[in-house]
DNA sequence: CCGCTAATGTACGAACCGGTACGTTAGTTA
DNA sequence: TAACTAACGTACCGGTTCGTACATTAGCGG
């Protein structure tokens, strides 16, 4: 029947419920990043799936608990990936500059979380307000910016009124609005944010502002 | 029949084609800002106006197209307020700081506006691309940072590797994000970005961090 | 190799929702 | 005041879409 398949394809229809599972997630990862949660349609998540419909229903129950487990993954990806970073070798000025740096890099690479966190801020964050996991007031990224920030103070390179949280919304506003609000801008002001040509640029000029406002007295 | 109703409300149940119109137009604003293009429902557009849903067919000729105007509309009256500034009386570096207050303010005031340019850049910006009309490259913001630039590095003060465009963006992206975000950023890091007690904080930090880094040589 | 259950597939229902056919009324103008 | 048109209302249609009832099969334990 399948014969037209690739024959000796070693991940062959055997049952795997996992990989079912998996499947559905990254598919729906895809289509709600794509069109929305309203906009997102279950038939199509199912129909991009070596599966069909009664299996979304079997792992996840609906529509908007394979969203809101979408939505937990794309989070727990970033966490883990903010774990990696480490900059106690550096002087504060140049690892603030290296977190800049790495949140940049880390927004582009992932325009589907963007899209993902844009949608559930429409919705008000209705979702993600369920998922007490989520709720880290002391994230890897935070943690991070607390102690340079401390370094720095204490070396008084850096003004004291502001604070590890104010950082990292400094900086992700710009990757995000960047990569975000990139249609809107572009077609507007007539700028690509995301023309590889200016990337040094946006990048550069993301660390400068930072640095500047925080080795800056107020 | 309508005896119930105000008997003696000047605007009481006259025809009028453009009353009808714009009253149409604004709670559709309403209605797609908060649940999206697709999330939006006519039927429910209709019942929270006057009128009913045939209106909305006969004057604008469907969802899209309502959609498309009410987003048109949000823009121009953006641009109206963005003309009324003047900053020829202020030092580069305090008209710089004028300029993102006034850009602070307006997106706290206008959360409609930030949601449909959410909601917007969620569908890759496909319908403000087919409004000629609002691709400004020359946008009163933009006109008004280009002189104020020129101003600052003429006198010396402002660095030279910056553009207007790029200033508007990074003022943008904070205020944006600010807004946009509050709800995801509040829930993880238990800060309400909108909190009125932090209001004069962010505020200052924005001009701050604008100014350090345009008085900073790269 | 038998039987039990997890995993999967098919077909369909019911509500929703954008859009329209058709009829009606208000206000204007000759 | 008759006739005409812009403005408005009602009722409904047809496709879409989330969800489910029911049937089936693979693979494992005994």
């Amino acid at each position: 029947m399948n014969a037209t398949r690739a024959p000796s394809d070693p991940s062959e229809r055997r049952r795997d419920a996992e990989r079912t599972r998996a499947e559905i997630l990254a598919v729906a990862t895809a289509e709600f990043a794509d069109r929305g949660y309203d906009g997102a349609r279950v038939d199509e998540i199912a129909d991009r799936t070596r599966t069909t419909k009664r299996m979304i229903y079997y792992y996840f129950g609906g529509k908007r608990q394979l969203y809101v487990e979408a939505l937990e993954q794309a989070y727990a990806r970033i966490r883990a990936a903010e774990q990696e970073v480490n900059v106690d070798h550096l002087e504060p000025a140049a690892a603030i500059r290296r977190i800049a740096e790495v949140t940049f890099d880390h927004h582009e690479a992932n325009p589907d979380f963007i899209r993902l966190v844009s949608i559930e801020n429409i919705h008000r964050g209705e979702h993600i307000a369920q998922l007490p996991d989520l709720i880290d007031l002391n994230t890897p990224a935070v943690r991070l910016l607390t102690d340079l920030l401390r370094r720095g103070q204490e070396q008084g390179v850096f003004r004291t009124d502001v604070d590890a949280v104010d950082v990292h919304m400094a900086i992700s506003a710009f990757c995000f609005f960047r990569v975000a609000n990139q249609y809107t801008f572009g077609t507007i002001f007539g700028r690509d944010l995301l023309d590889p040509g200016l990337r040094e640029h946006y990048r550069t000029m993301l660390g400068d502002m930072v640095v500047a406002h925080l080795t800056t007295v107020g």
